[in-house]
RNA sequence: GGCGGCAUACCCAAGUGGCAAGGGAGCGGUCUGCAAAACCGUUAUACAGCGGUUCAAAUCCGCUUGCCGCCUCCA
């Protein structure tokens, strides 16, 4: 099946046709640098990753385009506060930005312009407007007509009469049109201010995307996504700019990905529930938060709760720890091939599994990136891997069993590695898993190990009472031994992000 | 007031016409000095309620109830 994406434009999942064969030219709205970013921004980050690798792993060769809104009243508002430059603040939260989605394991865009690099761009489509009489000047400013545009309101589903009876449009006698909105604000003194045909000012919100987008995918591009809080005004706006100027379709195919919630609440600052990804990450391994994300379909809304989360991160450490016994247990044996039939007599259920997941995975993430659905028949393989490798107990495999075994574990992770999952060396994960969760959990490193030192030596003299003793002290503190013949392992359980 | 979404086991969550994926938690067992992890077994005559269409419905249609989002900056 080809690959289906819901459209928010026309309500239904529709076939995925690109306008050029094997290109995708794929347009995000991005983030307004003048905070933190805090956990809907990476479910969104997320999302477009995974949509971004699978397309990728299509073989389209694709042109991923993120902007950043880097002049904005709410950077204004901030600058002022902190008496810094505007710049200042676009800067450093570009930076913390950047520091986020590395932390996340994203993949950088093909590009991430700034809205203030691009000013000459958007003038020459504002001029365009006001030429076309679709847009015209009101005071200092210059406001774009929806009434002059035919298809306004196509994208959320609304008809202009409905938005403006129960509307809760602030009142401003410069519009002709309450719904008007501003393409370009005349600037108030001391204020950061761009020349332009009709006086010194700054583009207003909308107008960017519209300007990005086309310059670097072209009048008329394939995907276009965000946030579902997007869908009215922003991305409504962006088409009724771009199409007015360049009576060209926009974008072919509107992706928007649904909100997170915080225990059951909209996240918001006056709520003061407002989750950072660095506090997250602060107890929260990257890739955990990603499967909890992607555990989901991305236009439901979800919940992020610790239990919630505390879920995705059990299962992401028994997909690591599944995939390093296999590879472990195979190293030496799992390279030479056999014959089709001699693998199944190993295991038939564990090979149909190995052999329908590529077929599954693809059909799973073509029904509108349904990773749901995708990551629930990796357990299925994960789980009969599992049972497999349990079969041999603590040997190494052998032969055909070997090769089963580390075909398995090769198709987990070339899977999971196209929805970001499973990036690191198992034992790698291992280790900053435990450091990350050391941390929350008080005891230092030295302490814990001369405290395992201790419980060894009572436990050779069969002091068990002592033995259970520190086992019981450090449960206290959230930190799990585990005795295995060759040492004491030892785990430290979800700190609760969230309180 | 307008527009839209959701309701599946104890919890999270796929499934959108043909025997209800997957994960977490619980319980019983194997293993262990004790644990943990892992494995095995177990947990929905049933998909909010009512009515309809169909040989067949969680899945389509209608109504009811309950939650939620957007219409203002917002991922």
């Amino acid at each position: 099946m080809a690959l289906q994406i819901y459209n928010t434009l026309t309500g239904k999942k529709e076939e995925f046709v690109p306008l050029e064969p094997g290109r995708v030219k794929m347009y995000v709205c991005g983030i307004t640098v003048y905070d933190l970013c805090h956990i809907g921004h990476a479910r969104s980050a997320i999302v477009f990753d995974v949509i971004y690798r699978f397309l990728m792993s299509l073989g389209y060769e694709v042109s991923y385009v993120r902007n950043f809104t880097d002049i904005d009243d709410k950077i204004l508002r901030r600058a002022t506060a902190e008496g810094v430059d505007y710049r200042t603040i676009a800067e450093r939260f570009i930076r913390t930005f950047h520091e986020d989605m590395e932390a996340l394991g994203l993949l950088p865009p093909t590009m991430e312009p700034l809205a203030t690099e691009h000013i000459p761009e958007m003038i020459g489509i504002i001029r365009t407007l006001v030429e076309k009489g679709v847009a015209y000047k009101a005071g200092t400013d210059v406001y774009f007509s929806v009434e002059r545009f035919s298809g306004y309101g196509r994208l959320s589903g609304r008809e202009l009469e409905d938005m403006v009876a129960g509307a809760r449009v602030e009142v401003d006698e410069n519009k002709s049109n309450p719904l008007d909105f501003v393409l370009w604000k005349g600037s108030k003194p001391g204020e950061p201010a761009w020349e332009s045909p009709w006086g010194p000012g700054r583009p207003g919100w909308h107008i960017e995307c519209s300007a990005m987008a086309t310059k670097y995918l072209g009048t008329t591009f394939d995907v276009h996504g965000g946030g579902k809080d997007l869908v009215f005004p922003h991305h409504e706006n962006e088409i009724a700019q771009a199409e007015a100027a360049f009576d060209a379709p926009f974008a072919h195919y509107w992706v928007h990905n649904g909100f997170v919630n915080i225990n059951n609440e909209k996240m918001s600052k006056s709520l003061g529930n407002f989750v950072t990804i660095r506090d997250v990450l602060e107890c929260v391994h990257p890739e955990s938060l990603r499967l909890f994300v992607i555990s989901k379909h991305y236009r439901s809304p979800v919940d992020f709760c610790d239990e919630t989360v505390g879920e995705a991160e059990r299962g992401l450490e028994r997909l690591y720890s599944t995939v390093e016994t296999a590879l472990e247990r195979t190293a030496k044996d799992g390279g030479a091939d056999y014959p089709d039939d001699v693998l199944k007599k190993q295991d038939v259920e564990l090979y149909e599994k190995w052999e329908s997941l590529p077929a599954l995975f693809a059909e799973a993430m073509n029904n509108d990136f349904n990773t749901a659905q995708a990551v629930g028949y990796i357990f299925a393989l994960q789980r009969n891997l599992q049972r497999f490798l349990d079969k041999f107990g603590r040997k190494n495999l052998k032969g055909p069993a070997a090769r089963l075994a580390a075909l398995a574990a090769d198709s987990l992770l070339k899977h999971c590695r196209v929805m970001g999952l499973l990036m690191l060396e198992p034992e790698v994960f291992f280790d900053r898993q435990r450091k990350l969760k050391l941390k929350t959990s008080g005891v230092t490193e030295e302490e814990l190990n001369d405290l395992i030192a201790l419980r060894h030596k009572a436990r050779l003299e069969k002091n068990f009472a002592e033995a259970d003793r520190i086992r019981k002290e450090l449960e206290e503190k959230r930190i799990q031994l585990e005795d295995f013949p060759e040492g004491t392992k030892w785990r430290v359980s979800l700190q609760p992000p969230v309180g």
